[in-house]
DNA sequence: TTGTATGCGTTATCAG
DNA sequence: CTGATAACGCATACAA
């Protein structure tokens, strides 16, 4: 009466066929890869050095994941793709963050890069993950539906903040109006602002009011909402103030945005940017027109990136790795208040002075 | 006759919860996620409207991946840990271009970095993919063996390259040699090594002879003996050559590497290194020390990554991203040479000069 | 300490 | 176009 152990010669290495070769049961070969302490060393060892003949590659991860009902890894969902995401010194802070926390539990980190919409969902729906870890995502991006489809533990870094799930971020209101102000009390009454994507559609160029308005990326949305306010209470005309937009988030696109802000005339004596990669263009835009920083013009970014510093750019201090390990630590043991907001600072270096 | 499909009723919510639901079979339901053709257009929709009422996930990946014998990710084994690559551009590229290839494909991609041994092997054992990536490995280290066991797909970039695996990479010992001769020809005689990592043991400083050639990265073997090679030919005796040792690949160490050879008396007239981000750092030891460059002190990179050009750093170029290209088309679609050599190429910048 | 039975949720095959 | 059946490889409760 062959159980079904007996097929094992053609196909290929299992538990069963080990078991069968050693005359055991599955159980203890299973064993012997999981629960060491349910057998004696020196069966386990021979059941392992069988295996190594035999060429068993241990547990079959599916299976195992199947059977024990957890993959042993978290996915996270980025907004940009891959390639981009890595050139990013902000985003590859996050990054560091989060495996720091998951490189030491053992679990796995998968990315999940939002490129074209129909292999991200794809991408999402198959993924072998435990949770997700949405970074910057827009409202009311598919790839948001098909995150929750799967009834995971989710967390959200920066954006959406609208879908009522566990949050980590900043005030980023507070911050920016902060970035703001900062200038205003220097005395800067022209000044302008170089913000970060509005909505997901790769514009760049001037965004209006009415484009302010439509803006699908909650920070963003805040961050002009603090400018706004801080420029209200200084008396300024928020609708006077130029409001330029870039994405993707990186050097040439500050460049861009620095050479259409310092083309205005009159030319604003300063330029508050929501990252220092931008405020980094904007610096090299000012270079380029023979500008002096900050006599002729003042530069603010934010994140306060490692090249800040080298800089000696005037910018708001967020930590990308905080923000990871906060959510690392709410998906891996469940730990932490659901949301939480990380502190923020402005750190005034020499990139900004009153204005001439 | 209760078959087990019925028993969905308190547990979650499955393909056959579905199916009893709607009054067809698993099948069908099965179809309409995975081979919409096979059933109508009408019906498919109905399936899925029910299975959103339900909350039914979509298919298990675990199940799936079991059933179907595929993964649907690959696993890319570093060398270090993530925090650390995330910051080393060489390391950045090389991800960019993996990501580039794999994202498209709808292909996972899975972080195996090499922390502690144990956790490592655990993770790659356990890891749900379909082949693996090794970059940069020592030579024998056990992740090696971890992967080997798992009888997947393989491919090595760069290191190790004793393997027998199919290997992609530059020729190394030629392409340090040519660096090495470019500072001859221009007259250099005290020249002097910033070697990358020899051993896997974190060890930063002098590499003598006996460390030389003991080493386990075989890629700075081979570097260096293409340095040798060159020396001979130029007559310059290699053991009079300092060689120092760093890691990991960041400014820091590149910064300690510069201190300690420029401090050499007498000092180089010539450093070379094994990485752009070491000559960095001796850039800026070589600042520190008021020293010129190239009137003082000649500098060569390796990689020419995107810093470098700004840095005006003559270096060797290669291209992580075309070697990830090359991994991944192997990995994905199985195709390529088993083995290839990429090209790389001298560029010459101001950071060199004949000797004073 | 070891073995037996069962099902995790899916999909391929093949018959209708 | 649809449905029944049989694995996929493993881990666990339970019995021995």
């Amino acid at each position: 009466m062959p159980k079904d152990g007996e097929r094992g010669a053609g196909g290929r290495v299992t538990l069963q066929t080990l078991a069968d070769h050693l005359g055991v049961s599955r159980t203890t070969v299973s064993n012997a890869y999981s629960r060491p302490d349910q057998l004696t060393a020196k069966l386990r060892r021979r059941i392992l050095k069988a295996a190594e003949e035999l060429g068993y590659p241990g547990p079959h991860p599916a299976a195992r994941s199947l059977r024990r009902g957890r993959a042993g890894a978290i996915g996270l969902v980025l907004t940009e793709t891959l390639p981009y995401a890595f050139g990013d010194p902000y985003a590859v802070n996050f990054l560091q963050g989060i495996a720091a926390a998951t490189e030491p539990a053992g679990v796995g980190l998968l990315l999940l890069p939002l490129s074209r919409e129909d292999t991200t969902a794809e991408a999402i729906t198959g993924a072998a993950v435990d949770g997700f870890c949405l970074f910057s995502l827009p409202d009311g991006h598919p790839a948001l539906t098909a995150v929750l489809r799967r009834r995971l533990p989710v967390i959200v870094v920066d954006e959406p903040r609208s879908a009522g799930l566990p949050y980590v971020g900043i005030d980023d209101r507070a911050a920016f109006r902060s970035a703001t102000e900062h200038v205003l009390d220097l005395g800067h009454r022209r000044i302008a602002v170089a913000a970060y994507r509005v909505r997901f559609d790769g514009h760049d160029g001037w965004a209006d009011s009415a484009r302010q308005a439509g803006a699908t990326f909650p920070a963003t949305r805040e961050r002009l909402a603090g400018a706004r306010e801080a420029c209200g209470r200084a008396g300024v005309d928020w609708g006077s103030v130029p409001v330029t937009e870039s994405a993707p988030n990186e050097h040439e696109s500050g460049l861009r945005a620095g050479r259409r802000l310092l083309g205005l005339d009159p030319r604003p004596t300063a330029i508050v940017a929501m990252s220092d990669v931008l405020a980094f263009g904007v610096l090299e835009a000012a270079r380029e027109l023979g500008l002096r920083v900050p006599e002729n013009v003042s530069v603010v970014g934010f994140d306060d990136v490692a090249a800040a510093a080298a800089a000696d750019l005037t910018t708001i201090r967020q930590s990308g790795k905080e923000k990871a390990a906060t959510a690392a630590r709410y998906l891996l043991i469940g730990e932490g208040p659901e949301s939480v907001l990380l502190p923020h600072e402005l750190v005034v270096r020499g990139s900004t002075g009153p204005p001439a």
